[in-house]
DNA sequence: ATGGCTAACAACGTTAGA
């Protein structure tokens, strides 16, 4: 039996956890990743997942802002958090997911939006999404690539042409920014990462997971980004079998502005 | 190029998202 994977920035997940679970009941993912949970660890639904079946499950929550959590039907053989650039504000979790006689290693990330201005030097949110990128990448540089290891979440950055829906109108804009690109693909370059979902659904294609709640008709109009990305190790690539935008949970009733996207990954 | 929306919170404006 493949394990399947989803990252989902909800947008705040009490408010949502009607999605939620909408989404295990349907779609049935092995573990699910969620970013901008929006509440502290004590004030996560726990029970909502437990009784789908999800038992295992690491919050790492704040008041508020932020926040990412992990929920499992496989068991973890461990977890653990990271703050980044001396901050405690709730942007990682990671576990070792056990699959028969594989574990797995899973990074949970949810890098900093970056505010307006795309300028380090007057915009300090855009220099601390720089300087996450950068100890994000000193951090794993090297560490995982020699394991099976899923990293993944919200972070921020749509890379390609064809992951936003004008190049050439974004490239002053914070999240399509030649800086950004460089920074995020020195991150995914210096741990081995592989880009999951551009392996399956070809870079010539137009491919969005998030779509500003600023537009009267977001599917007419289409002005998408891909901000949310499923990267695996060179060791795991091999078991990669399927990639899935769900893009209908855009027009969901009050939907967050982020999908999920799910990999599926072939057992050992 | 602009405008526009959504959420949390000792909350009815402010801060943040992107």
């Amino acid at each position: 039996m493949p394990i399947s994977i989803a990252t989902w920035n909800i947008n705040s997940v009490r408010l949502r956890i009607g999605l939620v679970t909408g989404f295990l009941d349907q779609y049935n993912p092995d573990v699910l990743c969620l970013q901008e949970i929006k509440c502290q660890t004590d004030l996560f639904p726990l029970e909502a997942f437990r009784e789908r079946g999800y038992r295992h499950i690491f919050v790492n929550g704040q008041k508020g802002y932020h926040g990412v959590a992990i929920v499992s039907k496989k068991p973890f053989a461990d977890s653990a958090v990271r703050g980044f650039c001396g901050k405690i504000d709730s942007r990682h979790a990671s576990v070792d997911i056990r699959d028969r006689d594989d574990t797995i290693r899973l990074h949970n990330f949810y890098v900093p939006a970056g505010g307006d201005e795309p300028d380090p030097e007057i915009n300090e949110k855009f220099a601390h999404k720089l300087a996450f990128l950068d100890e994000m990448k000193s951090w794993l540089k090297g560490t995982e690539t020699d394991r099976k290891a899923i990293l993944l979440g919200d972070l921020n950055i749509a890379p390609h042409e064809n992951d936003v829906w004008s190049h050439k109108q974004l490239l002053k804009v914070v999240s399509h920014t030649p800086i950004e690109v460089e920074g995020l693909e020195t991150v995914r370059s210096a741990g081995g990462w592989i880009d999951a979902v551009r392996e399956l659904i070809p870079t010539d294609q137009k491919l969005f997971t998030w779509w500003s709640y600023r537009s009267s008709d977001w599917e007419a109009s289409d002005r998408g980004r891909r901000l949310d990305h499923i990267w695996v190790t060179p060791q795991l690539a091999p078991q990669l079998r399927g990639i899935e935008v769900v893009r209908v949970a855009r027009s969901w009733q009050k939907p967050s502005d982020h999908v999920p996207v799910i990999a599926t990954i072939a057992s050992a």
